[in-house]
DNA sequence: TTTGAAATGAGAACGGTTCTCATTATTGCA
DNA sequence: TGCAATAATGAGAACCGTTCTCATTTCAAA
């Protein structure tokens, strides 16, 4: 899944299972998404292709969210963030710097994946939860930020 | 950490040390958060005291959380939500109805928790962040929401 | 090509949250 | 107690990230 043709064909046919086209634009926002190695906010996105609107590359990103391309990530900073889905990326969780927002990727190791997935479903069961998903976030400051205080 | 007593003593030293007084309408916001079993959004908040002002609860509300006596959690729902704050209530997790939004809090065994947290600062150490906490969130459909779609 | 439907982009609108500022309450001090 | 000085309050305005509108452009199918 790190073959881009094969990231693009999975796009397009998940676009085209809710009815969507895979245009340039959308193109264009995969394509800074598959370049970055962490979340990038509306304006790291507007910042590395000013040929992008504003509105558009929101309308876009919406579908690409609404089509299971790419995940939307909220948090407390002033803008979401987007990366490729978890089917393309692989599953991963996210460690979060809160005095700049910035967003790294990482992933547990097997076996404390598995255990944690298997106690969350046992606890979404007793809840009566459908699950779809987990989040896993670490918050804290990154060496730069420290160094900046 | 259950008794009303010990809660305000906690809650009134924390606000203290942020130079910040305890004053009655920041009792009633914690005596809202204190006879709620879940995180509850600023609307709950205010139908559960029709007395307290919006402008008035949402700045009472962050110097509440600045001073460590409750948290925001942030989601993709419209409104944010509040509850006391870990050191009140103890470490613990979420389960959010993404149709919804509402929030349900439940714990892990303390094994896996302790497993998990081991796992998690050796990750941070790698990648040089200093941490503050972590957040796990399962994200599903809650009974109601299943029986309503 | 034509033609109907979808995508685009500029700017307006929306809405959750924060800010402003005049008023009210509280604290420290004599 | 009374009196500043300072902090909190609340109504409404402002803010700003995001979504919507709509006139124009692009695309797909025949």
């Amino acid at each position: 899944m790190n073959n881009k043709v094969d990231v693009d064909q999975l796009i397009a046919s998940q676009l085209q299972a809710v009815g969507q086209r895979y245009t340039s634009n959308r193109r264009r926002l995969i394509s800074i998404l598959l370049r970055s190695s962490k979340p990038l906010s509306i304006n790291q996105i507007l910042d590395m292709d000013p040929e992008l609107a504003q509105s558009s590359a929101y309308r876009n990103l919406t579908v690409l969210e609404e089509a299971g391309s790419i995940a939307r990530i909220v948090t407390s900073a002033d803008h979401a963030r987007y990366e490729l889905a978890e089917e393309i990326l692989e599953h991963h969780h996210h460690i979060i710097c809160s005095p700049c927002g910035e967003i790294l990727d990482f992933r547990l190791s097997d076996n404390i994946e598995e255990t944690l997935e298997a106690s969350l479903q046992e606890i979404a069961d007793q809840l009566g939860f459908t699950l779809d998903t987990h989040r896993l976030d670490l918050i804290g400051t990154c060496t730069l930020c420290k160094d900046n205080s």
